[in-house]
DNA sequence: AGAATTAGTGTAAAAAGTACACTTTGTTAA
DNA sequence: TTAACAAAGTGTACTTTTTACACTAATTCT
């Protein structure tokens, strides 16, 4: 192969080019779910750092130079919860010229799902402080930088998503009662449900599993308690014309 | 003032930190998508430079230092076609650690719709040659970088998004049959529609406009020529529980 | 004038979605 | 022990949406 090092020149040269272009900060956001009893909340960190040092934000951190995007976004969360293997998706990418006060820095926004159970909470070398808000209050707060926009369509993402998949169950533990499930959606869609239909249509899709066990320490009937099955909806996902989807169940009370 | 030069010396200082973050080159790819008569097209450039000088790839470019990630995209389009005001969708970014041969490079997937008999084609700095292929040409070739998953999660971000936003039109011209529009809406999901109730279901919308004029120079019956009807839409949409929506009227043939 | 080609149209049956209220089962406190 | 309390659990009738399906109408071409 005699061409070789006139292959290897050519790259050489080029990469030198390559090398030139512009090149920018980037970093992942991570918007944290977590499902505490009746509420949706998201964790946010108050800032350790200039600029907005000492301000309630999302949680985010530079992307590592031999590091994936979905690890990176692992990592923040790992950081401030010590969780590892955690639903994650990612939402979109925002890169405004001027969205970072410092310079050019682009960010990649992913969600989280947690199990609020599972976490405890760090300071972390980016978060001072480290506390859950309902979406309420998040919507409410002034956020630094672009971060209202961000979790605004973090939050729209995850509405979507919890309708046509069944993400839900990656902010319950392992078991739960159909109320539990219920106030869940309700509260991601901010939306009352009807009880009866509601039920109807989860219980139809066949990917919940009645364990035989009532719920405990409660001052009134106890539930009867579900677990969701991942196995029968991997069956179900691979038959053609299977959809999840929690659209109606509706109430006419507003 | 007397404490202003002190702030500026925090951020100097932390301004100093910031620049020794890992900085990675990030580029746009842009998804650009044409529909011809019955088929669904996608426009790819023959790559004027290494890596895979040569080879079909999915159009890119390098995202300027004072350019927002949508303009980037756009201009990725207008260097090829020439088209300035198109529709424009972010879908996902895409940042594995080798995903370029030379070096980290992130890059940002949109998807471009454009009413195909508008453009005219262009070779550019990028590009030594410019063509369409149909959506089933471009799956079987063998696209360079993870452009093959890009190209996979555009096309589906493009079929979800059709069934619920009327975006279809943006890849038509401005007058059109019904029967076109169902071979658009046939190409994209990929799969036949049953022509009365498809009918049925976009005009009961009422977000066409039936321009009383016929369809000419076709050798049989002329058809109908509607328009779209965007302001009709928008008010629409400020309406409670509107959604636009072509999931069904399915056909049994397979 | 007849053949060819696509446009255009309605109805009935099935499935899905919605509204709605009372009984059951357990705990707690009188 | 019993009554009050609290949430669990359950079925049906009505409405709306989806689906399947086949013939006639309008135009051009030969």
């Amino acid at each position: 192969m005699e061409n070789t090092s006139k292959t290897l020149d050519i790259k050489k040269a080029t990469v030198k080019s390559f090398d030139n272009f512009f090149k920018s900060a980037f970093t992942v956001d991570n918007i944290i779910f977590g499902f505490d009893e009746a509420d949706l909340k998201v964790l946010l960190i108050k800032r350790g750092e200039v600029p907005f040092e000492n301000q309630w934000a999302l949680p985010g951190n530079f992307v590592h130079q031999h590091e994936n995007l979905d690890a990176a976004a692992g990592r923040v969360l790992d950081e401030l919860t010590g969780l590892k293997k955690v639903y994650l998706e990612q939402v979109r990418t925002f890169g405004r010229v001027n969205r970072h006060p410092f310079g050019r820095v682009i960010t990649v926004a992913y969600y989280s799902l947690i199990k609020i159970s599972d976490y405890r909470l760090h300071a972390s070398s980016i978060a001072q402080e480290v506390a859950w808000f309902s979406v309420e209050e998040v919507k409410e707060l002034n956020l630094p930088f672009d971060h209202a926009e961000i979790f605004a369509a973090c939050f729209n993402q995850l509405r979507l998503n919890i309708k046509r998949q069944p993400v839900g169950f990656e902010l319950l533990p392992p078991k739960f009662t159909l109320t539990k499930l219920q106030h869940l959606y309700e509260a991601i869609l901010e939306e009352k449900l009807d009880k009866r239909n509601f039920r109807k249509k989860i219980l139809s899709m066949d990917l919940l599993i009645d364990l035989n066990e009532l719920q405990a320490g409660v001052a009134h009937r106890p539930a009867k308690l579900f677990k969701f099955d991942p196995d029968r909806y991997k069956s179900l996902y691979e038959e053609e014309g299977f959809h999840f989807d929690i659209s109606p169940t509706k109430n006419k009370k507003k």
